[in-house]
RNA sequence: GCCGGAGUGGAGGAACGGCAGACUCGAUUGAUUCAAAAUCAAUUGCCCGAAAGGGCGUGUGGGUUCGAAUCCCACCUCCGGCACCA
């Protein structure tokens, strides 16, 4: 007997999806497509093409491949196309090692990608792939860049930014992990320097608000996005140096805290500090403390139990609330990048301000009072409950906490000295980077006209070919005078273009947009063809990106929604964020060298086992431990399936037929049980889709049919009703695991049922054959189950307690004992509760 | 510190108020084979027992319930995110 080839098989179903292009969608109102089926879009995020593609990327797109075929047999018109996110830091640090071009590097890797995403049988439409490092792409990550600047959305500003000092390169906040470059772990440093910017801040109430829109997003990282934005209410409050007429604003969370504020602090980049403390005594202290704050790293200036120190400006400013003079102070616990860069001190209920008026010996004075009156020692009290109420607060002493604020508020607003205020932990999107592999900034600098944007029809601003990659703290492009010495749009006279380059992460804020309409060269994309495909159904991608790619995603679909370019709010509806592949319990790494990689099982097991092993893993959310015994079970159970296909093929005779779909229910003995079985199998699966894509279970529910199949068959062939019901059976299992193995499942279909299986509808389960006309009865004494008696599917209470009592094993529990309680659960169980 | 998530056999996991351990791996045994691989069949939570059967079992302690892995409270451990955010 022949065995299960699986190479032979994928080859051949890959070349009919090849060939008849099975898996491409036309556009409404263009090439036929009559929109009669609803739409579906389908998306697994795009891939970074680096080396070749590892585990990870086999996980997500065996989900996303698993639920396109699924919606595809409910009748969908399923979008499900694929791009690369080409440009970034990897190919171009290999180009300054190697001196490859990042471009050629990056290409080959896109080919390798591309032909592995072929031999797994993704049902991809190839008809919409994009990269986003083409001048075809690229022009129009530039084009939304103008939009952009148009609306005041993207801005330069001098700031100071986070630098990491090996990469040469601005990193944005998201990019530094504790301290350091999130991608070669240096310590990274503070500079000033001119960026361009997302005002991504103007977005964040929207980017609350847009959570009510989605359907299902994992509760974890709305939670992870809601602190990332980090909103709070409070107000803002005027406290003025009249010495020197400057006015200070602050935020507070704690406004009903006020008349306890003992003393000020500002940031050490303050801008005011300068001033405050010209030709004053404090003047030499205060620029050293400033100094030493400026060179010591963020991950320094962050570190945990750091003993708080600072200065004292020797000024005071007024608190509004009672006009008392407290002391200034410089300290690098105050944050610039926070609020206004400048804090009221409120040792009592801060502990941070505790600890600094503590080494300081300032004064300490309570202004809540807890309900219960007890304060903690040796700490500020910060709780906020119900109950508490202001004392040493003068007019407002008394009242409770949460009036209070709000009366407060109200004051300081009537005495113009303050108003009620939201602050929010994010920060704008700092998008430019002095590297050579990005999206050109497309800008030009014209001596007379100043700052000037590239008009629409000279876009794309082509990256230009240069001989040296490395970064020396300027952009790599700056050494391209050909290219940087350009002629203003605007006057026609000598200009230079910008020379950095944009974030990777502005690409693929906007590539799904671009799928839907690939090749349109007008436009970005036809606002009719992104209405009718917009939102994103089912998005599906690694947790990793939970913050980032997709707070920049939502970003801007709503800035492209303002400006009347698309009409939706959200981009992804539905998340999905699967959970990683570790090898013995450890992140794959090279320097592990614990990796494994897709293109090692598939020479050996083939496509289908790898998929359908890393769905079955475990929950898809959750991560999961590569093994090698276990792709070798699954290659098993689909060996398993595919020569039950073969065997059926010869041993029964027909076709299952519709005709005998109607004759299910006469069906007896071991042959109706089968189907029961199969029907059972439909019903589990379909649920485990719609339940969260829990594909482990799903397989699971395959693997019992096919077990039952194996039981059952010998009995069933000879059989006039059996035999076509071997066969519906394991064409079903076929037809259930297509989604999986799709491959193996479109094969054995075939085989049995001489249909494409993407074609057949998705198998609906039987009511019928889903009940049967007897029950395993439950039958607990004291809730410890005693037995289990067959019984009639309808039998009355009373039968059921009568046949529970009647059973020897719980008899003999009952022995002696006052049945003192009969709990019957219709059609599952009784329990008797004895004394 | 704050915010999430999770603790179940030798392993991955299933069940998510009603039969704990589906399915898979691993292990053991048998059939087949000259032999091995592959395949097929059987056993496999722990303890007592020859068996029938019984007892104990879902991180720990308590609670609610006729009945708890599942719900509630407290605690322990692990994983992830954020963290001097005023």
């Amino acid at each position: 007997m022949s065995s299960y080839d699986p190479h032979a098989i994928e080859r051949r179903w890959q070349q009919v999806w090849e060939s008849e292009r099975t898996w491409e969608v036309a556009n409404p109102g263009r090439h036929g497509f009559e929109g009669s089926k609803p739409k579906s879009y389908v998306l697994e995020m795009l891939p970074y093409p680096s080396g070749e593609p590892h585990m990870g990327h086999l996980k997500c797109y065996s989900i996303g491949d698993a639920i396109a075929h699924f919606r595809r047999r409910h009748g969908f018109e399923v979008l499900h196309p694929m791009g690369y996110d080409a440009f970034g830091l990897p190919a171009e640090n290999n180009a300054i090692k190697t001196g490859e071009h990042p471009r050629a590097a990056t290409e080959s890797s896109i080919e390798v990608f591309r032909r592995q995403f072929r031999q797994w049988g993704i049902s991809i439409d190839w008809s919409r792939e994009i990269s986003s490092h083409t001048p075809e792409y690229y022009r129009w990550t530039q084009w939304i860049f103008l939009r952009l600047f148009e609306k005041g959305l993207a801005y330069r500003a001098e700031a100071p930014v986070q630098w990491c000092p090996v990469d040469a390169t601005v990193l944005a906040n998201e990019q530094v992990i504790d301290g350091r470059c999130e991608r070669c772990g240096t310590p990274v440093e503070s500079r000033k320097l001119e960026q361009w910017f997302f005002r991504i801040t103007d977005y964040a109430d929207r980017l609350l608000e847009g959570f009510d829109m989605l359907e299902s997003w994992p509760e974890h990282v709305l939670t992870m996005q809601r602190n990332w934005i980090g909103r709070s209410e409070g107000a803002e409050v005027v406290f003025s140096c009249e010495q020197l007429g400057i006015d200070f604003p602050v935020f507070t969370t704690r406004p009903d805290t006020l008349f306890g504020a003992t003393f000020f602090v500002l940031a050490p980049e303050h801008p005011e500090i300068e001033r405050l403390v010209a030709a004053a005594d404090a003047e030499e202290a205060v620029r050293d403390y400033v100094n030493q704050a400026m060179r010591e790293s963020t991950e320094e200036r962050a570190a945990e139990e750091r003993p708080k120190t600072g200065v004292a400006l020797g000024r005071t400013v007024t608190n509004p609330v009672n006009g008392e003079q407290i002391p200034m102070f410089v300290s690098d616990y105050v944050l610039m990048e926070y609020g206004t860069g400048a804090i009221m001190a409120v040792p009592a209920h801060d502990q941070r301000d505790y600890e600094f008026a503590k080494a300081f010996d300032l004064p300490i004075r309570q202004v809540v009072e807890p309900p219960a009156g007890e304060v903690p020692e040796d700490a500020a009290y910060v709780e906020h409950t119900e109950g508490e109420r202001l004392v040493n607060s003068g007019p407002f002493t008394g009242m409770p906490a949460t009036e209070a604020i709000r009366e407060i508020i109200a004051w300081l607003e009537r005495e113009g000295k303050g108003k009620a205020a939201v602050s929010y932990r994010l920060r704008d999107w700092l998008v430019s980077r002095q590297r050579y592999w990005g999206a050109p900034i497309p800008i030009v600098y014209c001596e007379a006209c100043g700052m000037v944007p590239v008009p629409d029809d000279q876009l794309p601003v082509e990256l230009p070919e240069i001989e040296e990659y490395a970064p020396k703290g300027r952009s790599p492009l700056a050494g391209a005078e050909d290219w940087v010495a350009t002629e203003c749009p605007n006057c026609g006279g000598s200009a230079r273009r910008e020379t950095d380059t944009m974030d990777t992460f502005v690409d693929s804020s906007w590539y799904f947009l671009r799928y839907l309409d690939p090749r349109n060269e007008d436009e970005p994309w036809d606002r009719a063809v992104a209405d009718h495909w917009m939102p994103v159904d089912q998005y599906i991608g690694g947790v990793e990106h939970a913050i980032l790619h997709l707070m920049y995603a939502r970003f801007f679909v709503k800035a492209l929604a303002d400006m009347g370019l698309l009409g939706v709010q959200e981009p992804f509806v539905n998340l999905f964020a699967q959970g990683m592949i570790t090898r013995d319990g450890a992140k794959m790494s090279k320097s592990k060298g614990n990796v494994v990689s897709p293109a090692d099982y598939f020479e050996r097991y083939g496509a289908d086992s790898a998929r359908t092993y890393i769905c079955f893993m475990g929950p898809p959310e959750k991560g999961g431990d590569w093994s090698d015994e276990g792709v070798e079970g699954v290659h098993r159970f689909l060996s398993r399936l595919w020569r039950l296909g073969e065997e059926v093929a010869e041993r029964t005779e027909d076709r299952p037929r519709n005709e005998e779909r109607g004759t299910r229910n006469e069906l007896s003995g071991h042959a109706r049980t089968l189907l029961a079985k199969a029907h059972w199998a439909i019903d589990k699966v379909t649920r485990d889709f719609r339940r969260g894509f829990q594909f482990n279970t799903a397989i699971a529910a395959v693997m019992e049919l096919v077990n039952e199949i194996y039981r059952l068959k010998d009995g069933l062939y000879g059989d006039a009703e059996g035999g076509p019901c071997v066969r519906l059976a394991t064409a079903t299992a076929a037809s259930l695991i297509f989604p999986f193995a799709p491959h193996l499942g479109a094969e054995v279909y075939d085989r049995l049922a001489g249909e494409r299986v993407w074609e057949t509808p998705w198998p609906e389960a039987d009511p019928a054959l889903l009940s049967s006309e007897t029950i395993t009865l439950v039958v607990q004494v004291n809730g410890k189950l005693r037995d289990r008696i067959e019984a009639e599917v309808d039998a009355p209470e009373e039968e059921l307690i009568r046949l529970a009592r009647g059973s020897e094993k719980v008899q003999r529990h009952l022995d002696g004992k006052e049945v003192v309680k009969e709990v019957v659960v219709p059609g599952k169980l009784v329990n008797l509760v004895v004394r």
